[in-house]
RNA sequence: GGGCCCAUAGAUCAGUCUGGCAGAUCGCCACCUUCGCAAGGUGGAGGCCGCGGGUUCAAAUCCCGCUGGGUCCA
């Protein structure tokens, strides 16, 4: 695939050849004429190890700034890194590559690049290999990934293939690697929608970068085929380079694994703890070591896999090692959870001060397993730190890429979700041990560990764990994250996703774009405009008034008036650049039509906007750093907003909100709404600008509420009031926990405030008025009448059990027929009163004790003593035919009832009839 | 965005499948035993069975909705 497209002249100049891996049979460019393999693992096995290809050691710092000045000398505008939590897309929740900064508005070139040829050091957590972590020497899920990208266009050629190899040459020749151990290898890139030629540059067993020329576009019409798909080409071509910083530092200094070359203070710091000798100088340990990371590094297997270890002893059985086969075991195994610590602690240090709050969805989610999994594989080191001190630590080792003014909040966090897995575990635990207790088989089914783990978080190794103390075996399968994932395919499947652009079928109509005149003359209550195109039920105008459905704020209602008739507008929204009006009727086209804003609803939106903001700023100053928009809804009523938080905010908290939200209000500040490019927006407000998303324009329209320029700036398509005067009182109705991490908070602005006091007053006064008493004694009232209530009640169960002695006494003697004493009666009695007095009837021996409620429901208690053989449910359902009803109970007491009460005399007769034709 | 689970005494949980008088253990209170304490013994208090509807003669239990919490996945 592309093969055309690699044959550069860099390469021929040069003097590249071209070779076929003899191992995987893929191709790649080399000046070394003997190169036998493509370089990268399994066909090679890491050669630097011990013995590193560069002139010097980079440390991981040293190696960043090299990257940045090397590219910075050649004209590429160095970046600021990104967060990792892709806040400004829809599509993914971390930041994987460096491209993901600049997608999807500017790799589709509907945004400018901040720079161009930019370079940047990329901070990414990439998750789907966790597992890999610790074990296989070389993964990690937290690394930065060192870009530098270009964007050509028709009208700007920056650079293209040439120019990318050629750096990328000169680079690792600047570095010192000697120029006949990289190899190019073809590798055609597919992902994202995107597609292109691409090379990866492999030294010695590794794969230090790829470079990528992202060249093509998903496209059902398109041309090109490629695994089945159409592709047409980019209009944008874009350099998409991706160096593993992590990786050229670990090549440069030839540690055993990336951990030892990445983290060597923290790998101490947790060795020192747990008193774990770590000799990386002692050459039999470092042998063993190396020998280890080349065997797990390229395949899928570890330590814990015999083959692996035979395959680890034979090598080393040609050196002269000390270490034992138990003992290499041993070491491996220690070693595994103090790198996936070192690792995990800096992915999550990342993620929290990033401001990702843990959650049971979404990035949270993410964030929640790293800890948990961390906690585990502290746990089974049995180290006596902690998370808190492991990711702060962390944090200190690394203040050029992490804020260090995070540190409380991050803590905080961390503290809050450490306990809330501490209280699922104790939980958890309790129930699996029940669970084994009372176990009489001496396995645990798959079933059951799937289920506690699934639904009650508790992991298999917990269950096993416990399960010793009861010689019950657990069987954890190895593909048992395969399994749960089968487990959730038997419910709920997955909607095929549409493709995005066959979903929304675009009308092309040849009119210009609808002129928006609601930001300049936001007082403006009608207009005049022209129909430039018309249908049943949908006018377009050259120009409007009318705010189109968008950013949670709804459409403007009004009415469009011509000479002859006036159409009510019910709904606005915007479509390609032009805007709808949805309107009761048709305007014939080119009719002029005077427009009019329902003013009290677009009055009410503005006011309830323009109080979103204040709440949010008033959330992030009472809350914390870590408040994030997650979503907003306004409305003529109230409106909503979801934040991040990973606590329930307090009745405190809240009125606090409320009153720094007021506070604003009443110091009448201007909202200024500034049109800005991205790029200076961007610059003095940083990425707080989109806590409602990103705008997908250039220009994007600021809003900001404060007499202080940087404050509370955001990117906001909305209508809002002049100053903060007009937003009226603002008052906070509820919160609402929608997920774990989300607080939701509803509040009215203005006059949906008032009128939401005085519903609330009324129903204060409401239920005043019921206990007769002042609305101020309500609460003290209210509880003195429900202690009241409690002990009404008590007495009246204490007085129906004297009315059932009492009555069971008044009842006997009955009437002996046969030898049997019969009390047969209705009586003015609930179920249980009359189960009670039946009870004590058939204490003795020898009676049968027939009573029926009386009142419109007929209730039934029909009761024998221990001596008479009868069953008396089967009586009463006999019996209560004629009340309209049935029964059940036990043979000896059965109840029941109906609803026939004139049949109430004749059940009795009759159940009397049939226990006196049972005892014949 | 989707799946699963939970809510009963101060705490931890049975009871729910299969509707029929609200249970256990710990804790609490009183008494007995003791010089005193611990332990032990006896007795007792403590429940809007999360909330609101529905079905039924009868609902903690079945059905629907809501609220609060847990958990796994994308």
């Amino acid at each position: 695939m592309f093969e055309e497209e690699y044959r550069l002249e860099y390469f021929e100049e040069n003097a590249f050849v071209r070779k076929e891996c003899t191992s995987c049979g893929s191709y790649f460019w080399t000046l070394n004429e003997d190169m036998e393999t493509c370089q990268d693992a399994p066909c090679t096995e890491f050669g630097f190890i011990g013995d590193p290809p560069t002139s010097r050691t980079f440390s991981v710092e040293e190696m960043r700034s090299f990257f940045i000045d090397f590219f910075a000398q050649r004209d590429h505008t160095p970046l600021e890194r990104y967060p990792v939590v892709a806040r400004w897309r829809d599509d993914v929740f971390l930041v994987h590559a460096s491209i993901y900064d600049f997608q999807p508005h500017v790799t589709s070139g509907r945004v400018k690049p901040p720079a161009n040829p930019l370079v940047v050091s990329q901070p990414c957590i990439r998750l789907p290999d966790v597992d890999e972590v610790g074990r296989t020497g070389k993964h990690q899920t937290a690394f930065e990934m060192m870009g530098h990208h270009s964007f050509n266009s028709p009208e700007n050629q920056v650079y293209w293939k040439e120019e990318t190899v050629e750096y990328c040459h000169d680079l690792l020749k600047k570095m010192g690697v000697p120029e006949n151990l990289i190899a190019y290898k073809e590798h055609p890139w597919i992902g994202g929608g995107n597609a292109g030629p691409s090379l990866e540059v492999n030294v010695q067993g590794l794969e230090v970068a790829t470079l990528v020329f992202m060249n093509l576009k998903k496209d059902p019409k398109g041309e090109i085929e490629l695994d089945g798909e159409g592709y047409s080409p980019l209009r944008l071509n874009v350099v998409d380079t991706g160096y593993g910083l992590e990786r050229l530092a670990w090549i440069s200094g030839g540690e055993p694994t990336i951990y030892d070359s990445v983290y060597p203070r923290m790998i101490r710091f947790i060795l020192d703890d747990m008193d774990i000798e770590h000799p990386l100088d002692d050459e039999d340990y470092k042998r063993m070591l190396t020998e280890y990371t080349n065997l797990a590094g390229t395949s899928d297997k570890d330590f814990e896999d015999p083959d692996l270890i035979d395959g680890l002893m034979d090598r080393l059985s040609s050196f002269s090692t000390s270490m034992d086969r138990d003992e290499v075991v041993e070491q491996l195994s220690k070693l595994k959870s103090v790198y996936t610590l070192a690792d995990h602690s800096y992915a999550v240090a990342f993620m929290l001060s990033d401001g990702v709050v843990p959650s049971n969805v979404e990035e949270g989610y993410l964030a929640r397993m790293m800890i948990r999994r961390a906690l585990r594989q502290m746990d089974r080191l049995g180290t006596t730190l902690s998370l808190p001190e492991l990711v702060g630590k962390q944090m200190d080792l690394h203040p050029d890429v992490i804020d260090q003014n995070k540190k409380d909040m991050v803590f905080d966090i961390l503290e809050n979700e450490i306990e809330k897995y501490r209280i699922t575990l104790e939980k958890g635990k309790r129930m699996v041990t029940r669970e084994l207790e009372g176990m009489d088989s001496e396995e645990l089914s798959l079933e059951r560990l799937i289920d506690f783990y699934d639904t009650h978080g508790i992991h298999p190794t917990i269950v096993e764990e416990l399960a010793k103390d009861f010689e019950i075996s657990i069987d954890i399968p190895d593909d048992f994250n395969a399994m749960l994932a089968e487990h959730h395919q038997g419910s709920g499947k997955k909607k095929d996703e549409v493709e995005s652009e066959e979903k929304t079928k675009e009308r092309k109509l040849d009119i210009p774009e609808t002129k928006i005149i609601y930001y300049d003359n936001p007082n403006s209550r009608s207009f005049e405009a022209v129909v430039l195109h018309s249908q049943e039920g949908e006018v377009f105008l050259d120009r409007t008034l009318f705010y189109p459905e968008g950013g949670g704020q709804p459409s403007d209602h009004g009415v469009l008036t011509t000479d002859e008739a006036s159409y009510p507008v019910n709904h606005v929204r915007r479509e390609n650049g032009l805007i709808v009006h949805e309107i009761e009727g048709t305007i014939p086209k080119g009719e002029v039509v005077q427009g009019r804003i329902d003013w009290e609803r677009r009055s009410a939106l503005s006011r309830h906007h323009s109080a979103t903001h204040l709440i949010i700023s008033a959330a992030r100053k009472v809350l914390g750093d870590h408040i994030w928009q997650r979503g907003a809804q306004k409305g003529v009523k109230s409106a909503r907003l979801d934040i991040s938080h990973h606590k329930r905010i307090t009745r405190d908290e809240l009125k606090d909100i409320e009153k720094i939200a007021n506070q604003v209000v009443l110091k009448d500040v201007p909202v200024r709404k500034e049109e800005l490019s991205r790029d200076e927006a961007e610059q003095r407000f940083g990425f707080q600008l989109y806590q409602g998303g990103v705008p997908e324009s250039e220009v994007i329209r600021v809003v900001h509420i404060s007499d202080v320029e940087d404050y509370d700036a955001q990117a906001c398509g909305g209508t809002h009031v002049e100053s903060t005067a007009g937003i009226g009182a603002i008052k906070v109705l509820n919160t609402q926990r929608i997920q774990d991490g989300v607080e939701r908070l509803e509040y009215s602005a203005g006059m949906a405030t008032v009128e939401h006091v005085q519903h609330q007053e009324d129903l204060l006064k409401k239920a005043a008025s019921k206990f007769n008493v002042e609305p101020e004694k309500l609460p003290e009232t209210s509880e003195r009448f429900f202690k009241e209530w409690k002990e009404r009640g008590k007495q009246i169960e204490e007085l129906k059990e004297y009315r059932s002695i009492a009555t069971a006494e008044e009842l006997l003697p009955g009437d002996e027929i046969e030898g049997v004493e019969f009390v047969v009666d209705s009586v003015d009695m609930s179920t249980k009163e009359m189960l009670s007095t039946a009870e004590r009837i058939t204490s003795e021996e020898g009676r049968v004790v027939l009573l029926a409620s009386k009142g419109e429901k007929v209730e039934l208690v029909f009761s024998r003593s221990d001596d008479i053989d009868l069953n008396m449910v089967k009586i009463l359902n006999r019996a209560a035919k004629e009340i309209n009803g049935g029964g059940g109970g036990s043979p000896k007491t059965a109840q029941g009832g109906g609803n026939k009460p004139e049949g109430r005399d004749a059940a009795l007769k009759k159940a009397k009839s049939f226990v006196l034709e049972g005892l014949r």
